[in-house]
DNA sequence: CAATATCATATTGTCCGACAATCGGACAGG
DNA sequence: CCTGTCCGATTGTCGGACAATATGATATTG
């Protein structure tokens, strides 16, 4: 049957509190960088205990809705950063089991949007960004990590170019993901490093020339690519994808 | 010039803690569904005092790794349900300054995979989902706010038939996004159900006939045609998406 | 025996007060 | 201008306390 009430909500005093503050930071009423009042005149505004305040303010610091200078002790409002949010994310398509090729199927869905948006709206600045990563990616000799690190770049370059925070923030936890597998493929695949670079040049080009369909087109290509990398390395598609241990921030 | 040295770090305790624990939970040590031990018990093993613990806890509750059964005392190992991980990309994304047009171009990008994916792997019971999303919107009249679950109830179903959890996830946050203005268009646009409805079923069709690409390109045309509907319906397309204002889940 | 009412205990939510460490800024001296 | 010194404000952490209530065991009843 369907039940006649709803359940009676009750949410303890951390949750309301951190929710007003968090409905305020939204609300752009607190504004980027502010500094939050003191802990002790939060409880005093809130009517509660400093120790109260505290455990709110610890979930706006997880949500990346409150941060402070580095060294600083003084917490300020801050917007999530992309590796916060980025963070979260793949943590939680971990936990939910995303697979290599789950993760693979996502990045052939949006790359070739986010190539075609920075074809469409690169600045001089972004493209200087993005040529500059592909330089990188192509002096680079052995170096692993380094050169996965310079893929992801160019793929980040290449979101920042096209302006658009939606595709600029998804795109972190598909290229944190993504990272390990391409790892092994750097190492294993001799070809590789040659095919990236070539795609690199190829999605360059198209981007300066503001060709958005050509653009697309290499990234496709480029993307189709990291599969037949698996497949040559070896690396079983169904995998499931999991960030490192221990890769998070706090240290002793 | 090149800092000689790396700034010393420091993490305070409630955050080792709460790294501590986080570990052992994407480690998989700890298991979905299983109890923590008591604060006090994790503040005599990690010999800090219940406040600091609490103050882990908070953090690891905002990020969805830990919940509690409804009514439910006890914490318990939770992975970030999809709700969870949409609200904070969404609230993300409105900081960020996203504007409508950003999330029609992501969805955009990743609708017409979605499709495709939905279309090569569809289950079943997923395909009956999709079919009774696409018939409670036929059936629907008036009643905005339910119309707009409707199409967001059916492009999320469509995800689930994909049996990626990347989609899965990512879709959501872009729904929540979209709603208010969809909901705009619901209202001024007269042929935007019929638009709708037209391509819920066609799409379904590509789906249930496994045809990938008939999937994705409606799928295409059902995207730029909500485009077509921020035109008709007069909605600047650069405006900033943000949720309203206490949505979120904290009551008295 | 199954279902239910009763009760003791454990656990959380909240408060209070305290103190060391340190950040921020003022201030003085070279 | 840079450096060293001081002080107050603020955070991080602690210990203890208590009310409310969820949990689990026990007694009671049909």
């Amino acid at each position: 049957m369907r039940p006649m009430f709803d359940p009676v909500s009750y949410a303890p005093a951390y949750l309301r509190v951190s929710e007003a503050i968090r409905t305020r930071i939204l609300g752009r009423e607190l504004r980027e960088g502010q500094v939050l009042p003191t802990e002790t005149e939060l409880a005093r505004q809130f009517e509660v205990n400093r120790s109260t305040v505290r455990e709110a303010l610890r979930k706006l610091e997880s949500a990346g809705l409150l941060g402070r200078r580095r060294g600083g002790k003084r917490l300020i409002v801050t917007r999530p950063t992309r590796e916060a949010v980025g963070g979260g994310l793949s943590q939680a398509l971990t936990l939910h089991r995303a697979r290599v090729v789950d993760v693979w199927e996502a990045l052939q869905a949006v790359q070739p949007g986010i190539a075609s948006a920075a074809a469409l709206r690169r600045s001089p600045a972004a493209l200087a960004k993005l040529s500059a990563c592909a330089n990188r990616f192509a002096a680079r000799s052995g170096e692993r990590e380094a050169t996965v690190t310079d893929v992801a770049d160019f793929f980040d370059a290449l979101a920042e170019a096209g302006a658009n925070p939606v595709f600029h923030l998804l795109n972190e936890p598909l290229l944190r993901l993504l990272k390990p597998s391409l790892a092994v493929i750097i190492d294993r695949v001799p070809q590789a490093r040659v095919r990236i670079g070539a795609a690199q040049v190829a999605i360059l080009a198209a981007v300066k020339a503001r060709d958005a369909k050509r653009a697309a087109e290499w990234m496709t290509r480029h993307v189709r690519d990291f599969r037949r990398g698996y497949e040559v390395a070896g690396i079983d598609l169904a995998t499931e994808v999991g960030e490192p241990p221990a890769v998070t921030s706090a240290i002793s």
